[in-house]
RNA sequence: UGCCGAAUGGUGUAACGGUAGCACAACGGACUCUGACUCCGUUUGUCUAGGUUCGAAUCCUAGUUCGGCAACCA
């Protein structure tokens, strides 16, 4: 799919072409602009899938840029594992990531230029008094006492600014702009702060930082972005972005900003505020817990990078702010992992079945299909013995007529192995069913019979003797409701799906120990899992990353 | 009551003045050694009101609704 057309168009890959085709550009260059202060999640991939995605489409190039400007929230274990799951989704960028703080130096000349302009002054007003001044949305500002310094004045502040002579916030260096501009972002923005705080790259070379509005389209032009694409919540910005290239010297043609809607999906939290809030908090167990819509979270589950990428071409690209169904997302890893998940077998709630005419001491493998859907997966011989363990919703005691499954006097077939019918009930105490005693047909061994007889139902099942226990963490939905930050009054965290997570313990055939963390796997009849990176060869851990699409719901 | 932006089935998206299409979801059916997969079918839509035009989801006007913006965050 390196073909524009194949794939459904959307404004900005319009515009792109429309772009190169009238000559605006000659290569696309566009730019992955994280700030390193959280993890990235899936709303972050739809953005990284855009911007690399549109390179490549284009034959161009997309940077990875860490907007690292602001040392009191970022920290380099956020780098890392940025890198890492921009990798890890399938993404590359020319030679070595890029960094705001690469360019602080020559940040400070574009804004010393601007000074010398008289298009930007140093402001003594402290916050309240900025905050005053700016004004109201309906109401315009009023000009700072320090609007008119003269210039020298002003280039000698900002150097002692640099030089650190003054506390944090005692001074900034604003724009000046119009401050009866309708639009808030142009009423003189603070462009550079004093902050006196380590940074985790330039270390104590700076106590002077500047700021997103300022930084960001500097950097973009710096790296030659042709297309600078961002949220919607920056659309109030762009004639900022536009006013400061436009004020500085630079090469043209200079970057331009284009805008889209953000991802948000049903039944989870998509800020990294909240994600924190979390972790810190203890819903979750950390960053990569699987109920966590990040990357690192969701490569744990089992989510394939083929099927964000999926994912996030089908979600598409508009300006309008949409919640996507959590439903598609399952359908996009479904359809992956039904293509590359080798099948096995595990029973998650077991129930033990005799076969009462199977010799006590014998044993047999059946050879079972590793995957329908890719011959070349092979097959793998699986152990069968007297006493086995079925589903426990695989057996009802007075089934209704629809129930294709196990019942008393009823006939099935065993995955891969033989048709058994039930032929005893044994109970506790308590009344509950404890055992099931049955007969199998050695005439149906692999799974069909000389006199052609059909079963309506087919069950997995383990060899009692042969399986595995093994530790399955079931995950569900973090959240019991579709918009859990949209309900007013409330709390995003009033809504925490409490049984978000249960695990069980299951038997599971002998060759699933065998898979490394990350592998695909289907239960089958049951759901894909992948094992946990805790899994260990005698204590497997798996984790659920989706349930199969069950057409019967116990109707 | 300021500015910016957006409105197409339950959800997401396409159409670029010429038959409103696709996907998910839901429902029904076929097939089936996974009640999976696959296949077939059904239901549901252009925010409202005017206007331009032979013809409007598309262009114009007015309105309605929703989202964003008042960090020395990004």
């Amino acid at each position: 799919m390196t073909d524009p057309s194949e794939k459904p168009s959307h404004f900005i890959r319009d515009m792109i072409a429309a772009d190169l085709a009238a000559g605006k550009h000659t290569a696309v260059k566009t730019r992955f602009p994280p700030e390193p202060n959280g993890y990235l999640h899936i709303g972050h991939a739809k953005s990284i899938c855009l911007n690399f995605g549109m390179a490549l489409e284009f034959g161009g190039a997309c940077n990875l840029r860490y907007d690292d400007t602001n040392p009191v929230k970022e920290d380099r274990e956020y780098v890392d594992a940025i890198a890492e799951d921009v990798r890890w989704l399938g993404f590359s960028w020319p030679g070595e990531p890029c960094y705001a703080s690469d360019y602080f130096e020559k940040m400070y000349a574009f804004a010393v230029e601007l000074i010398e302009k008289d298009l930007a002054y140093v402001c003594t007003l402290t916050p309240e008094e900025f905050k005053d001044y700016r004004g109201v949305p309906t109401r315009p500002g009023k000009e700072s006492p320090h609007r008119s310094r003269p210039t020298a004045e002003n280039l000698d502040l900002f150097a002692r600014m640099r030089a650190g002579e003054f506390p944090d916030g005692a001074y900034v260096l604003r724009a000046k702009i119009d401050m009866a501009s309708p639009n808030l972002h142009l009423r003189d923005p603070a462009i550079y702060r004093i902050r006196h705080a380590a940074h985790h790259r330039t270390g104590d070379t700076w106590c002077l930082y500047p700021i997103y509005d300022f930084a960001h389209c500097l950097e973009d032009a710096i790296e030659g972005i042709t297309h600078s694409l961002c949220t919607l919540e920056f659309e109030v910005h762009r004639p900022l972005y536009d006013w400061i290239l436009q004020n500085v010297t630079l090469p043209k043609p200079l970057p331009e900003q284009t805008e889209f809607a953000r991802l948000n999906i049903t039944y989870t939290v998509m800020s990294k505020r909240k994600l924190l809030t979390l972790v810190q908090e203890n819903h979750v167990s950390g960053w990569d817990d699987p109920r966590m819509p990040t990357l690192t979270g969701m490569r744990r589950r089992g989510f394939t990078p083929a099927a964000i990428r999926t994912f996030c071409e089908r979600v598409g690209i508009t300006k309008f702010n949409s919640l996507t169904d959590y439903a598609l997302l399952e359908f996009c890893v479904r359809e992956d992992l039904n293509k590359t998940a080798e099948r096995r077998m595990a029973v998650l709630n077991p129930l033990k079945v005799v076969i009462e005419n199977y010799p006590e001491d014998a044993e047999e493998t059946f050879e079972a299909v590793n995957n329908p859907e890719d011959e070349t997966a092979g097959t793998r011989q699986v152990p069968f013995s007297r006493e086995l363990y079925i589903e426990r919703d695989d057996f009802m005691e007075d089934p209704p007529k629809k129930f294709f499954r196990l019942g008393p006097g009823r006939e099935v077939r065993l995955r891969a192995a033989c048709y058994i019918t039930c032929t005893g009930v044994v109970k506790d105490e308590q009344g509950d069913v404890t055992e099931l005693r049955c007969t199998w047909d050695p005439e149906s061994r692999g799974g069909g019979t000389p006199d052609g007889r059909k079963v309506k139902g087919t069950l997995h099942w383990v060899s009692a003797k042969h399986g595995l226990k093994a530790e399955v963490r079931l995950y569900d939905r973090l959240f019991t409701e579709p918009e859990p930050d949209g309900v007013d009054g409330k709390d995003f965290r009033d809504f925490l799906n409490l049984d978000s997570l249960q695990v069980v313990t299951g038997c599971v055939e002998p060759s699933l120990a065998e898979f490394a963390p990350g592998a695909p796997v289907q239960f089958e009849r049951i759901g894909y899992f992948t094992p946990d990176p805790d899994s260990r060869p005698d204590a497997p851990v798996f984790n659920r990353t989706a349930t199969l699409r069950d057409g019967w719901k116990g109707k």
